[in-house]
DNA sequence: GTCAGATGTTTTATTAATAAAACATCTGTA
DNA sequence: TACAGATGTTTTATTAATAAAACATCTGAC
């Protein structure tokens, strides 16, 4: 693998840490109507000190704008970010737990680890995918069915890496 | 969203730095047969000094060990880590880029990206779907067509967010 | 009006991963 | 043999995200 693509991990805009606390902003006004900062610390189960000081940065870089009174929220491009991240993350965790099958905890927790880190095209694609998976076409509808059917029987064997491998060689 | 879900992400004991480190050792193994600090170094484009520092953990920690000559090499749970990670970046490059058909580099991007946050059920169940998806079965085929050509005309409007959100609604 | 409790900020410290620079060691060539 | 170049380590510094503790402010109950 080559560095220039490794190194893309860093240069993600977004860390996990700050996809959480612009989430929680979003979510807080959504349920209570408003957003401070011992709201965002609750809701992540962090410090005051710790969520003041890392929505300074968000407010320093345009993402979160405060209230005469310290009531928080989403600037535009806050606002855009989060869609992003919570588009992905409900596209995600649908499709590893209702075509998967993997159960609920597991899904959300890998769709919530990888939210921020898919770009854009990726989380268009994948439901563009699982909404035709979801269609009333038949050809989707049997595809499904014999899928899960299936999934009962054929239990993997060995590791994962000589699975995928040569799975990948099978079609050359 | 539950903090103990969010929180997890940091509990995670493989961090992208540590995966990539884990990686190059398996790579230079099998590539040119041996893997010293250096060839890390230089393979992650990175300093000596960082390189030497991180490894240094991880054969505190058992993941990699040291030749008399200070060749390095991983152990055996090292290997299972490796393992599961290419795993994980193989099928889900495959998945985007010949299901999704996402452009070759963005799929390697996002699934580098990815690789060590999945867990291994998820890697594994995605290898059952995509073998099924890439398998004889007339359905499969029919289906992997008619979506492929579904999708030239399919253009999503809107964000997202509201598109995921109204397809889960629908369901109801 | 006072005091308790909640809220917000700042300062100090920690951790992981990095760079940079100084230093030590090893190796091969002239 | 001596020196150049590669290799490995250590030390110092930086960044992001955290905790903890000290501090300031605000608000409401009595």
């Amino acid at each position: 693998m080559s560095a220039e693509v490794w190194k893309e991990y860093e240069s993600n805009e977004i860390s996990h840490s700050v996809a959480h606390h612009l989430a929680a902003i979003y979510e807080l006004m959504r349920d209570q109507g408003y957003a401070r900062v011992s709201d965002v610390a609750r809701a992540l189960d962090i410090t005051r000190g710790s969520a003041s000081l890392t929505l300074k940065a968000l407010k320093a870089k345009g993402l979160v704008v405060e209230d005469h009174n310290k009531f928080l929220k989403l600037s535009e491009e806050g606002k855009g970010i989060v869609d992003a991240i919570l588009g992905n993350r409900a596209i995600v965790r649908k499709f590893l737990k209702d075509v998967l099958k993997l159960d609920e905890q597991r899904a959300e927790i890998d769709a919530c680890k990888v939210e921020h880190l898919l770009s854009a095209q990726t989380g268009v694609q994948l439901l563009h995918f699982v909404r035709f998976l979801f269609s009333a076409d038949p050809i989707a509808k049997q595809f499904l069915t014999e899928f899960w059917e299936r999934s009962e029987e054929d239990i993997l064997s060995g590791d994962l890496l000589e699975s995928v491998t040569s799975l990948l060689d099978a079609e050359k």
